[in-house]
DNA sequence: TTCCTGTCGAACACTTTGTTCGGTTTTGTG
DNA sequence: CACAAAACCGAACAAAGTGTTCGACAGGAA
């Protein structure tokens, strides 16, 4: 078995460079591509391991080589969009920046996979979803922060209460966003993110 | 059987005043009961329809007389808890007030059933939880700034983002807050919440 | 080629779900 | 009290899903 019965995608994974063997790469991206596009027709908790299996073609002791369970699965298909996001974040967002945080970026990013995201944040997977973006999106924000303390500035309020403040507001906004159909285009509800939490930040102080 | 194939707690209820069984009465009461205290002694997703008749001593055929699923039973539950909560809200709240809302009656009522609430996040059914709090508060939130515009208000930003942005910020504070074991008293954590959101709200005049 | 390592797939034991139905008990009411 | 209606019991069931095992096989690396 490629690795028995551990969550080997969560270990730190010391590199080493091992090349990895294909029929590895084309079953996970297989079971990958698999569930992402079942989730896109049906409803995520009623997706089944078979089901999964069937789509990606592969026999069913295969995939319990490859991943504990359906979560584990999802867990690791999350973890790749979220790499995918933070690069195109790195790449796009320019040095200085007048907004607090690249708050834009996520709409963007959101706006571009609408369907995956709002078929999951209904589908009873959305825990997860929001989990992993709050969790990009506080440590973000805590870093701004912290740097603002270390230039002499005293906040009011503890760093990880605004972080989990901003970070929060943030992902409500955005789940309502998609959930009306994104009735403005992601610069638009980005400003209107941005002009409440701006204020909040200036009276930290 | 009491009411067959529908989510009867659901229904407006007309009322009308029927007494309602007796029977009825007692094993709703007994599965509510019994659904809380397993909370209280294992995740939610892995507690079993068996685990909840065994406690409450029903009848597998009279749970599913009273409820579509183990999940429209946490409902009712919650629906009753936030019912609680609004009449605790309604008594305590004087009429006036320099806060934006209630938000400290959120925070107390968490804290009087931390262990309650604390299961609930972490075991599998947060999303119900939260959902319905972030209902709650967004409701209140709206009439607030409804009323505001009436007044003459005019706002640079729709009321229902407002209101979904404040809604989630609190209630991920509340989510952050628990996790940390409450590190500081409902109070404090409120008046944090209250010092961010604020601002806000003022400069979207 | 030669090994090694993944993969296949059927079979299996197990758990959970939701329904059915005849028989029993409890209520509300006359 | 008595009696019909309503609720409950509980065993049995079909169906679906889960996670594991194992011998046979095939694709890849060296």
């Amino acid at each position: 078995m490629p690795q028995a019965r551990t969550n080997k995608a969560a270990e730190p994974n010391g590199d080493a460079g091992k090349p990895v063997d294909r029929r590895v790469q084309r079953t996970r991206e297989g079971l990958h591509h698999a569930l992402f596009d079942l989730i896109l027709e049906k409803r995520y908790d009623k997706i089944t391991v078979q089901d999964i299996i069937d789509r990606a073609n592969v026999g069913r002791s295969t995939f319990y080589a490859h991943f504990l369970d359906k979560e584990d699965l999802l867990e690791n298909l999350l973890r790749q969009l979220g790499e995918q996001l933070h690069d195109e974040t790195v790449r796009t967002t320019p040095p200085a920046d007048d907004h607090i945080v690249h708050s834009l970026t996520f709409f963007v990013h959101a706006h571009a996979n609408r369907d995956f995201y709002r078929a999951m944040l209904s589908g009873g997977g959305g825990d997860l979803l929001l989990d992993t973006g709050r969790k990009h999106f506080t440590e973000a924000l805590r870093q701004h922060l912290d740097q603002r303390v270390e230039e002499g500035a005293v906040l009011k309020i503890p760093t990880p209460v605004v972080a989990q403040y901003l970070a929060g507001a943030m992902m409500s906004v955005l789940t309502w966003w998609l959930a009306q159909d994104m009735p403005y285009p992601p610069e638009e509800i980005d400003d209107m993110y941005q002009a409440l939490a701006l204020p909040s930040i200036e009276a930290l102080t």
